[in-house]
DNA sequence: GTGGTTGCAAAATATTTGCACACTC
DNA sequence: GAGTGTGCAAATATTTTGCAACCAC
């Protein structure tokens, strides 16, 4: 991923790189200023060329359509990003439990949401 | 919240209750099959209005609009569900670091993203 | 000229809102 | 009759797509 790393100093150095976890319409509105001749679409089509080339990510795997959380039990996710599917797991299997309550910086925590990103098992074998 | 596990366990007698993550148009065609009368914006109003009411919770805090994720380093989220910011904290922070490879399912894990939910501290002391 | 990229506009998808009607008390 | 909730339809927001023009080689 060295290429990818040397890509994302290139934009720094041309202010392109756009910090913390803009939308699109935030990254065309501050690209917009270096390059004023660039459209929405073309910054929807980049980002998808980029997060498909491991440049950067999706912050949430799961947005474009909103998902009810009918699972009420203390559990976490396992989102396969092929299929998108999101399958339970409980907390406890995970190992992963964090205490509640206030952080250093005053952000009080209610609760923790985990996302096991990966490939679900049917899609790890060639249908 | 007793109150809210009656209300669940009542949906589940009378047939209205979903299982899974669905989305609201997913909702709105089980639903249908009891009631079908009900059209989809009923259904967004009363999945916003249980939302509200903590009987149950979006899978995802971030949906409605991509995010796109600029730091690379390993990290998970503080969002606050007051303002919906999010708020990059090092990995190492909040102790967790899960284990990569094959979960017993025939799942690969690639890499874990947490969500620390709860309200911020500008949003903790009113405006 | 060929191949790949862009901007524009339109389409597709997802969500919210206004409003009048129906239902309960 | 007041208050609440619902369905319909329109409005908004978000994302994708088709296509012709453009650029580099």
């Amino acid at each position: 991923m060295h290429a990818a790393e040397q890509f994302r100093a290139i934009c720094e150095q041309t202010g392109l790189a756009v910090p913390g976890h803009p939308s699109p319409e935030e990254v065309y509105a501050q690209v917009k200023e270096e390059i004023p001749s660039i459209s929405l679409a073309t910054v929807y089509k980049t980002i998808h060329l980029f997060v498909q080339s491991g440049i950067f990510h999706e912050a949430s795997p799961h947005h474009g359509s909103m998902r009810v959380e009918t699972n009420h039990e203390p559990h976490h996710h396992l989102v396969c990003r092929v299929c998108k599917s999101i399958t339970d797991i409980p907390a406890g299997q995970i190992g992963f439990g964090g205490p509640l309550g206030d952080l250093p910086g005053g952000f009080l925590v209610e609760r923790y949401a985990v996302d096991v990103l990966g490939i679900c098992a049917g899609c790890r074998k060639p249908a």
